[in-house]
DNA sequence: GCCGTTTTCGGCCCGACTGTTTTCAGTCG
């Protein structure tokens, strides 16, 4: 049972706990093990095995024998007890916006409602209304939810929203003289791989114009909620943005705040009142006294903690480590000298090995790895190994011009279904650097896929595993690879695992990219460009080797050029 | 249900907005 299967079990209980009415902090502790079993990064499965279940942050003694059932039986009798008592339909209620489980209890018990579909209807033909603390109002606002929810978008791409949020921004700031500040915050500032809606706060004087001025932007579809310092608006693309609007002298603690996650804010506020401090997104107060935090800085100050970077705020450690002054110096993408893994139109990708080399140079990078595919991958006209010879010479002539920039000749080759590599060893070897990728059978059993990967790291030419995972954001899941193995075998054979900096990509993933750097296994963070402005993709690959704890140390093209061909694996096999 | 150099019991973050309420409950983040 995978680690996302357990979360989901623990979180429906949650709901049905919820439901059930039973003590809200009931229902937050299985969501909070959930959270920490999903983001563990290892497998429960071994976690179990080695019979360190309590180990794992939110799970106690009660939790550790309903997981160690279910890991054992496949069930667990809680669960299916509780099935019995609240129907599915009942719980499926509570993914409807403006329903929680006092609405979803209420309908089920007074109306015998068990599906969205009879709510519906329910809600058309006026029936809501006529129960107790629900009225005309509350009616529409379920009608409308349920709306919202057939017509709900998933998370979008981390990439996708950002450009939309700058967009926003700038209009905003044009549109009135009265915000002073405006940033994004939230996921979009943690730098989440998917982002679910934008959060946007503003310093003002006059906050209620800004929200004002807000709701009537021309992005603006629908204004949701609007309050004196709060709205919430759909943009025609069926984005949900949140504004917040605080006057400067209380940015910082509202920048704080707004960014989150809600986990790490959970986390401040207990702090905080350990210190006899009451913390929101006002400031502190210390009973009547209020502290003012104009700048975050202020907020983690006062706790007596470093400034700790958005990337990290997920509750995962990253407080113990500001109070002990150990955070981590994470990467930036400063530090990157150059990019591994680019296509050019040998391949499948659109521009020349000269257009995209200068544009690499141009970008500062010292080097540039030309990766295109082998010749299995026939759809992306990969490249046989006469054609990788003809490459190789236009790759040297090229490198005659520059004296501050170097070509190397790489490919990404295929790891065949049947586990063989693409190219024979002899081509392998003539190559600078060899990312070895998985395209097809990517739906193979875990056994089977991974002993592929392992035994093309086992290959003495094979430099770097690209994109592990082969997941594609909202259409594929990752495959059913064994990453822990993965790991281990990569610290034993040296060999460096991908952070693919593509939007949809974005794998590794950052909990593996932090296992990887606890465990010592190096990473290279790449674009897989397939054309000029994809070398910007390296930016979120960045983003998430920050959000993994990765510093330069542990990614190996932030080293020169004469360093990064030392510590590839071919040096030492040679 | 979890958790503990002030606690093995009694806490568990804090506030905005909305609607149906004459003082607060539900939902959301």
């Amino acid at each position: 049972m995978t680690n996302k299967e357990v979360a989901e079990i623990l979180r429906r209980i949650a709901d049905m706990l919820e439901i059930k009415g039973e003590i809200v902090y009931k229902a937050l502790a299985y969501r909070r093990a959930a959270d920490n079993i999903e983001y563990l990064g290892r497998d429960i499965e071994d976690v179990w095995r080695e019979g360190k279940l309590l180990e794992i942050p939110g799970v106690g003694k009660s939790l550790a024998e309903k997981l160690d059932e279910l890991l054992r039986t496949g069930k667990m009798s809680f669960y299916e007890e509780l099935k019995e008592e609240i129907p599915p339909g009942v719980v499926s209620l509570l993914q409807v916006p403006e329903v929680g489980p006092k609405t979803a209890k209420l309908v089920w018990e007074k109306l015998g409602i068990t599906s969205i579909q009879e709510l519906e209807r329910a809600a058309r033909e006026g029936k809501l209304r006529t129960l107790p603390g629900l009225g005309v109002k509350s009616e529409a606002k379920i009608l409308a939810g349920i709306e919202a929810f057939y017509r709900r978008s998933e998370r979008i791409p981390l990439a996708t929203a950002l450009p939309v949020a700058k967009e926003l921004i700038k209009a905003l700031k044009e549109a009135t003289p009265h915000a002073l500040k405006v940033t994004a915050a939230g996921s979009l500032r943690r730098m989440k791989a998917t982002i679910g809606d934008i959060d946007l706060l503003a310093s003002s004087h006059k906050p209620e114009e800004v929200i004002e001025t807000f709701t009537r932007l021309p992005q603006v579809a629908e204004v949701s909620m609007k309050g004196p310092t709060k709205s919430t608006v759909f943009l025609h693309s069926g984005l949900q943005v949140d504004l917040r609007v605080l006057p400067p002298e209380r940015y910082g603690s509202l920048l704080q705040y707004f960014t989150g996650s809600k986990e790490h804010n959970v986390a401040l506020r207990g702090l905080a009142l350990d210190m006899g401090l009451s913390l929101s997104e006002y400031g502190f107060k210390r009973g009547e006294e209020e502290i003012l935090c104009p700048e975050e800085e202020d907020v983690y100050h006062t706790l007596g903690l470093e400034w700790i970077p958005p990337e990290l705020r997920e509750n995962r450690g990253e407080i113990e480590a500001a109070k002990e002054g150990r955070l981590p110096r994470l990467v930036e993408l400063g530090d990157i000298r150059g990019d591994l893994h680019v296509h050019t139109n040998w391949s499948d990708g659109a521009s020349s090995i000269e257009e995209i080399a200068e544009a690499a140079r141009r970008r500062g990078y010292q080097y540039l790895v030309i990766s295109d595919h082998s010749h299995g991958l026939g759809i992306a006209k990969g490249l046989t190994p006469e054609r990788l010879k003809e490459q190789r010479a236009i790759i040297d002539e090229l490198n005659r011009r520059w004296s501050d920039f170097r070509l190397l000749q790489g490919a990404e080759v295929e790891i065949r279904a049947d586990g063989s590599l693409d190219y024979p060893d002899e081509i392998l070897a003539s190559l600078d650097l060899v990312i070895a990728s998985i395209h097809t059978g990517l739906r193979q059993e875990r056994e089977r896929i991974t002993a592929r990967v392992i035994n093309a790291m086992r290959n003495p030419y094979v430099d770097i595993i690209g994109h592990p995972s082969g997941r594609i954001l909202g259409q594929r899941e990752e495959s059913a690879v064994d990453m822990d193995e993965v790991l281990r075998v990569a610290k034993e054979t040296g060999t460096i695992l991908e952070v693919n900096g593509t939007p949809d990509r974005l794998d590794l993933d950052d909990v593996y990219i932090r296992r990887a750097v606890e465990m010592g296994v190096k990473l290279a963070i790449d674009s897989d460009a397939h054309n000029l402005y994809g070398l910007d993709s390296l930016e979120f690959g960045v983003a998430m080797a920050r959000r993994g704890w990765a510093e330069p140390k542990d990614v190996v093209n932030t080293l020169p050029l004469e360093e990064l061909l030392k510590a590839l694996k071919r040096n030492r096999h040679h």
